[in-house]
DNA sequence: TTGTATGCGTTATCAT
DNA sequence: ATGATAACGCATACAA
């Protein structure tokens, strides 16, 4: 209000409009707009004009004469599952507090939408792409659909060669989740493997472990883990405790019926995600089971948002991982090697593991 | 692998090449790939090229030009959160089906980090801007901020005037939640409000109702639609039975502890996100509460990620919600007027309300 | 219907 | 250290 400039807030301006009303050349407010050093007279003259502007290069522009335009775009399998949408966190928070933008795509879980979403990408003015591809073994893209874009795969393993996978250790999750459980007493572990779509049955889910596929499955990771864990403790392997799945609640529940009705007198479970567990657990409610007592329960998590039941579980950094990804596309864009990182996991212990007291009679459950 | 051209995929091509390569114009191309009529014969070139480079459209040579980018910007106050990212999904869906892109941000529930995404935003290459606000009455920004962007505020009621809200008829789901619970005989109904940061206290919240700034709280539209429900049915107000917290797990334990230590005997509860509605149910039950005897509890969600309990809940179809806005801003942007729109909700029962079956005491709760 | 020429805001080259 | 100018890919006014 105190003096009225013809200098109006509404306008966008550009680069020849400051050097107007500052009296600097194009040139040398580009090269002050880049980091170059500018004689210390010129940058009070510029920075007055900046303040009263509110200029701000146009990243249009900028991208046109082949520089960077500090965007960089997310593919999730479907951002509103609070896995995907807790790592799009990390990547929007990691992102915005480099200067970056985020062009964000969800493939509502499908494998057709994904390829439209990445076709819709690789056009684009993008400087990278952190890409979480949809859980379905077949029909990967190729790399070349990238275009040569600077390339970050998140959550999975073994999609591309030669670019850089950030995911979490899920091996170790799965060997101390089960170690866990037996040494809490229980030798009957069901394992509760999900899938975006199953690739196999329970029956052949020991052998699918070579398949050449199975190493981009999450599910199939924490299952070697898994196994280890038995095999150490002596613990023969039995197919009966597998339940192959997918993500949902009912998906938990038809994996609880399943356990129960191959009488595996199943007493720890091991499932893939909270949503899943819960659907578990009130199937084995239903049938007179009580957590932990009855059945100790270990998820794969990330436990900020709390649920009704303080899962006993392995923490997934998820905000984290988004963070990361970040970084190493950073690193990618700035023409720096970048490799695979693994993040490590810790079993968080609360309120759904505990000693196993055995009842007198196992069989009447 | 049948005709080697010296056409190779990896290459981005520029209009100038497809001139080049097809023997037609720049103008006309560019014509062409804006819908307009072109000779039979020249179309039939144009796309034979097209199809062999997989040439787009440069979208920052086009926003140079003053043209639409195909890019809107979504800014969630935390896109972790399932409420919010559900509304993602939505947007993003939409968005995608019609051939847009999305530059999302995230403020992590800050004014002070939305400000900066706000400034990011509009120095940006955007067509329009969908803005989710962080819930705080104070501090909002001015509409200026937006440089002339086309906007649609979703979520929120009453933050600019002339701007279409999209938003949930939060009154007539308090009411009906109210309503059915009375019903149910209740009469002695706990409604807990959430806060980004809580503006008053629960003895204050009535006459808050009425400041300058409660327009845009979800929580007092739902306060609303609670009193008039009561008024309807003879039901005096209690202060006593409000609680006023924020939106974690542990606001709901709060709340509840607060509800019970003022010896309210509530046996209804109104709260308004399910993680809220678990924190209040753990802490009733133990203090000995039966879930939906002793107290019924209705929330406000969306139910498509189910829960241990099935919550009786006031639907809120996010992802519609998502939707919606990504329309009203595409006819903002196509130059039409958009006006508000209120997206009707219903109750649905399910498993977390039942008739009252009154106690012999009811003081000794 | 099609082509030519100009300008959008920026960076890079070259000269000063 | 700074300025003048060409070039980037596209859309459009204008000419043909």
């Amino acid at each position: 209000m105190d003096n009225d400039n013809q200098i109006s807030i509404e306008t966008v301006y550009s680069l020849k409009d400051i050097a107007q009303l500052s009296g600097v050349s194009v040139a040398t407010l580009s090269r002050y707009f880049n980091g170059q050093k500018v004689r210390r007279s010129t940058e009070e003259k510029i920075k007055e004009i900046v303040d009263k502007t509110g200029y701000t290069p146009s990243i249009a522009a900028r991208f046109m004469r082949g520089r960077s335009t500090g965007v960089i775009g997310l593919i999730v399998p479907d951002i509103s599952h609070p896995f995907f949408s807790m790592i799009a966190e990390g990547v929007m928070n990691e992102a915005r507090d480099n200067g970056r933008l985020v062009l964000c795509g969800s493939s509502s879980g499908s494998r057709e939408v994904e390829k439209r979403v990445i076709r819709q990408f690789s056009q684009s003015i993008l400087d990278g792409l952190i890409y979480i591809p949809v859980g379905e073994a077949e029909d990967i893209p190729a790399i070349e659909t990238f275009r040569n874009l600077p390339l970050v795969v998140a959550v999975r393993l073994n999609i591309f060669k030669n670019v850089p996978h950030v995911y979490h250790d899920g091996e170790k999750g799965g060997y101390l989740a089960t170690k866990y459980l037996i040494q809490l007493g229980r030798t009957r572990i069901g394992f509760v493997a999900s899938f975006w779509s199953p690739p196999c049955t329970n029956e052949e889910l020991l052998e699918y472990t070579n398949a050449h596929l199975a190493g981009t499955f999450s599910s199939i990771h924490r299952f070697k883990g898994y196994l280890k864990a038995l095999e150490e403790a002596g613990i023969p392997y039995d197919p009966k405790l597998v339940a192959v799945t997918t993500y949902s609640h009912q998906a938990g529940v038809d994996a609880a019926t399943a356990l129960i009705g191959r009488f595996t007198n199943c007493n720890g479970i091991i499932a893939m995600t909270q949503i899943v567990a819960n659907g578990c657990v009130s199937r084995f409610k239903s049938q007179g089971y009580k957590v932990p007592e009855d059945l100790s329960v270990i998820i794969f998590d990330s436990n900020k948002q709390k649920a009704d039941y303080a899962y006993t579980n392995v923490e997934l950094s998820l905000v984290e991982m988004g963070q990361i990804a970040v970084r190493t596309l950073d690193n990618l864009i700035k023409g720096k090697k970048a490799n695979d990182i693994c993040i490590d996991v810790t079993l968080q212990v609360r309120e759904t593991t505990s000693f196993l007291h055995p009842r007198e009679n196992d069989e009447t459950i």
